[in-house]
DNA sequence: GTGCCACGTAACCATTCGGTTGCCTGTTTA
DNA sequence: TAAACAGGCAACCGAATGGTTACGTGGCAC
């Protein structure tokens, strides 16, 4: 289960404004990401090795910068085989009817 | 933000394993969730604690059990204002009847 | 070529976390 | 009434967490 990963690199408030700050624009720098956050620069590395080791987000080194990418498969995957669960309870007449778009594989 | 109590109560996997073991079973008392656990009752009741705080988890005093109720609306509201964000990225025309259905109205 | 800039690494620190043990209170039940 | 049972409370402990400071490395620009 490496889901135990994502759970645990969402629980930080720190990493889930990373994960927005990716969101609204992605392929960002260490240094880009760092700006406005009372925090060092060693201390946000840190946050996205957590959020690489849970697969969240991803890099690619251009020249001397180390651009971010977002990843959302780990959060989808946890919404479907986890969240879904107990929303189906309330929801679960939406559901069958999102269930069933998603079988018509429109994208 | 109490978001953050909930995201950092699904955090632990013993957590996660108490909430299915709710929903598998509602109103369980203390003793019975510890059942099969390689825990102490403390540690249970610590865990237990944490999801109430977090309000995913409520309980009524039954003579001298204490019964344990599972609350999926903190998962729901999550799931909608967080994961839904990531999702809508793949799955945007299905979020948007989605929302539609919801009555949100807003795009 | 020198210096700045983006990043990496490592040591260190306080606090939180997950768990324990020990003991106490109250409620059933034999 | 005594014992067993469900739970509460608090002290304690080691390890993980979130952060810092200090220093090292390599690319780019002047």
């Amino acid at each position: 289960m490496d889901d135990d990963a994502v759970f645990r690199a969402l629980a930080d408030a720190s990493r889930r404004q990373l994960l927005d700050r990716l969101y609204q624009k992605d392929g960002q720098a260490l240094v880009e990401l760092c700006e406005g956050l009372a925090m060092s620069r060693q201390a946000v590395a840190k946050h996205l090795a957590i959020l690489e080791a849970a697969n969240l987000v991803s890099w690619r080194r251009v020249h001397r910068e180390k651009l971010h990418f977002i990843n959302p498969l780990p959060i989808n995957r946890i919404a479907e085989r986890w969240i879904a669960k107990f929303e189906r309870r309330h929801l679960s007449a939406l559901s069958a009817l999102k269930k069933s778009l998603e079988g018509d594989g429109n994208d």
